[in-house]
RNA sequence: GGUCGCGUAGCUCAGCUGGAUAGAGCAUCUGCCUUCUAAGCAGACGGUCACAGGUUCGAAUCCUGUCGCGAUCACCA
């Protein structure tokens, strides 16, 4: 049996499993039955019953002429006789419960040992090119709590992505150019002029917002004056004096005016030089940057082709649509009558130029909320009606907002939870309730502990959640630090590498038997299934699955550690066997946490 | 109104391609720090899986309809 186990090491080992004990099964019913069976269900035993895994007999039923009783015992006498795998068997209604042989467990665990990425797989030669956008803001105010949600999905969706073995190119497109800057820009130049980030020691980026913000306070008020004055409230939006100014600096910067220009980079760059202090903080980066100023001229260009192609077409008004009835939807405007580009046109422009910057890339993943679900369908078929044979593999991840009691986050009205906020806030909990517990830590850097646990337990909170559901957020109820969290996750690995701390020394003879507890078989059942998760994870973009996961094998974990004592076992193979398997354990919690972006440290 | 998503314990959420008595955490209550870190462990309490049909040996899961919540359907981004 070992040999074989050996054979089939590149695969899963719970598939390795299933497909060794299916084969068997297969060939009993055909001896005993004449009968090729192609599908067979097997799944974890529930607890409260005998066993380790079980096979569904109900399936087999159509099929095979018989009851369960006979059926499962035919298999099951066959089965334990045959395979050295299975131990013992015991039947419950349809349910044929397997045992399986501690030497099976005993091997799984000696053949992972020295692998310190277990189910992680590292990019080959037929790895794929993905790439993955994330965060894409806008340049005239700082990043809010939709916007770490947004980070901390695509940073893990990617980390998700390379460990299935992919090559992964984090990038975002940053959304530099438009009205919304050029608010900002003029209320500098009325408010706030020669001021600049350092004068109010405040970051770049909320330096900048601040003039978004008073760009707001100055505009209602001029609406309502006009209001006031007798005139209409559509009117009175669209002739404010100072949405006047906004609207003819973009006009200014459409022309290339100089000066314009120039005060549009210098606020650009104080907003990138804000985002990227948040950047860190969160623990996300990028590899390229994309950039609206440089894509949309080229998404112009594309629509030129695809009126060639005869895809899109003129209305009377010079306005370019495409048509796209025949796939459920609307018709859909691309070019403004006065041939000014739209939102979608960059995003045409930006698709184009990253397949032409990396021909190699396979498929792209867009991290953008739900409330863009229809822009992205017609982006997506917009790109195939093209005829560019790489659109078929563009993938939304669609993820839903994060509100607050008091509704959706109006970043306007300043109705936002702010990311650099939220994020001290977090830290500076971790700090209070550490020493709360009266930890006396013997930990050099305390700073980055606070960090590490905040920020876990932030990322946590977010990432545990199905991505497509939408989270409500009530700045008011703080955060937990018990229970299903980022810091139990982090705890549980600091008290393992304490443990490995006292005996780092670990002798196991695997060809010795021993006797292995049901708890501890447990958590090898977990770790078993850790590369389907991990593969699960990738096919569904959730790190929602990796989450839950290592929350499940530190709950075993952590009975284990408070039940069995590991330090004090006089058997040294069998304190060996277990040191090693919690070694195992805190590999996986630490791979798994990289995975979701979470630092866990070695002592807290 | 059309389209899409969501609806599971008081609250926050798990529940993979249908399987046995639906699982965690928080909150409430009971125990456990002289033994490897109590941010923990052991347990109690808590459910008409929104509702109604259908498919089948079997449905929280798949299909249809209804209700509720949200998003979207702009010459905004």
């Amino acid at each position: 049996m070992l040999a074989i186990i050996i054979v089939y090491l590149s695969l899963p080992f719970i598939t390795k499993m299933e497909n060794q004990l299916k084969n068997i099964v297969k060939t009993i019913i055909k001896k005993k039955y004449k009968i090729l069976i192609d599908n067979l269900y097997f799944q974890p035993t529930r607890k409260e019953f005998e066993g380790d895994i079980t096979l569904l007999l109900f399936p087999l039923l159509k099929n095979i002429k018989t009851d369960p009783e006979n059926l499962g015992k035919t298999i099951g006498l066959n089965l334990k006789d045959k395979s050295d795998m299975v131990e013992e068997f015991n039947l419950v209604k349809g349910f044929l419960n397997l045992t399986i042989s501690n030497s099976f467990y005993v091997s799984f665990l000696n053949s992972i040992a020295k692998n310190k990425k277990y189910g992680h797989l590292k990019p080959n030669k037929n790895s794929k090119t993905i790439i993955v956008e994330y965060s894409s803001p806008n340049t005239n105010k700082p990043l809010h709590l939709g916007h770490i949600r947004n980070n901390l999905l695509g940073y893990s969706v990617s980390k998700i992505l390379e460990a299935n073995g992919n090559n992964v190119i984090k990038t975002q497109i940053i959304n530099d150019r438009g009205i919304h800057i050029c608010k900002s820009m003029v209320a500098w130049k009325l408010f706030g002029k020669n001021s600049n980030p350092s004068d109010l020691n405040i970051k770049g980026d909320q330096f900048v917002g601040k003039f978004y913000v008073l760009y707001n306070e100055q505009y209602n008020n001029e609406v309502s004056k006009l209001v006031a004055s007798g005139m209409s409230e559509i009117d009175a939006k669209n002739q404010a004096p100072i949405y006047l100014k906004a609207k003819e600096l973009l006009k200014k910067w459409e022309l290339n005016d100089r000066d314009t220009k120039k005060l549009w980079s210098k606020m650009n760059k104080w907003v990138y030089e804000g985002f990227e202090m948040t950047y860190k903080k969160l623990g996300v980066d990028f590899n390229t940057i994309y950039y609206e100023s440089d894509t949309y001229l080229l998404g112009k260009k594309i629509i030129e082709e695809g009126i060639k192609k005869k895809v899109f077409y003129y209305k009377k008004d010079g306005s370019v649509w495409v048509d796209l009835s025949s796939e459920g939807l609307d018709e859909k405007l691309l070019l403004r009558s006065d041939g000014t580009s739209i939102y979608i046109t960059q995003d045409l422009g930006t698709a184009y130029q990253r397949i032409k910057d990396n021909p190699k890339i396979s498929s792209m993943v867009y991290t953008v909320g739900n409330e863009q679900d229809y822009h992205f369908k017609v982006l997506f078929l917009i790109l195939k009606k093209l005829g560019y044979d790489w659109a078929k593999n563009l993938y939304h991840l669609s993820y839903g907002m994060v509100d607050l009691p008091s509704g959706k986050m109006k970043s306007r009205e300043g109705a936002v939870v702010d990311a650099d906020d939220l994020i001290e806030t977090m830290v500076k909990s971790a700090e209070e309730i550490s020493n709360d517990h009266g930890k006396k830590n013997e930990v050099d850097d305390l700073k980055k502990l606070y960090n590490d646990i905040g920020l876990g337990a932030l990322k946590y909170f977010i990432l545990k959640v199905d991505p497509k559901k939408r989270i409500l957020f009530n700045p008011k109820s703080s955060f937990d630090f018990n229970g299903n969290t980022g810091p139990f996750i982090q705890y549980a690995y600091a008290r393992i590498q304490s443990i490995l701390r006292e005996n780092r020394n670990i002798q196991w003879d695997s060809k010795k038997t021993i006797k292995i507890f049901s708890k501890e078989k447990e958590i090898l059942k977990q770790i078993l299934i850790y590369p389907e998760v991990v593969k699960n994870a990738g096919d569904l973009y959730s790190p929602s699955l990796i989450a839950n996961y290592t929350y499940d094998l530190v709950k075993l974990f952590n009975s284990f550690y408070q039940n069995i004592n590991i330090l004090g076992e006089k058997d040294t193979n069998l304190r060996s066997f277990r040191l090693l398997l919690s070694k195992k354990v805190g590999e996986i919690i630490y791979n798994s946490s990289l995975l979701l972006g979470i630092n866990v440290p070695d002592r807290m």
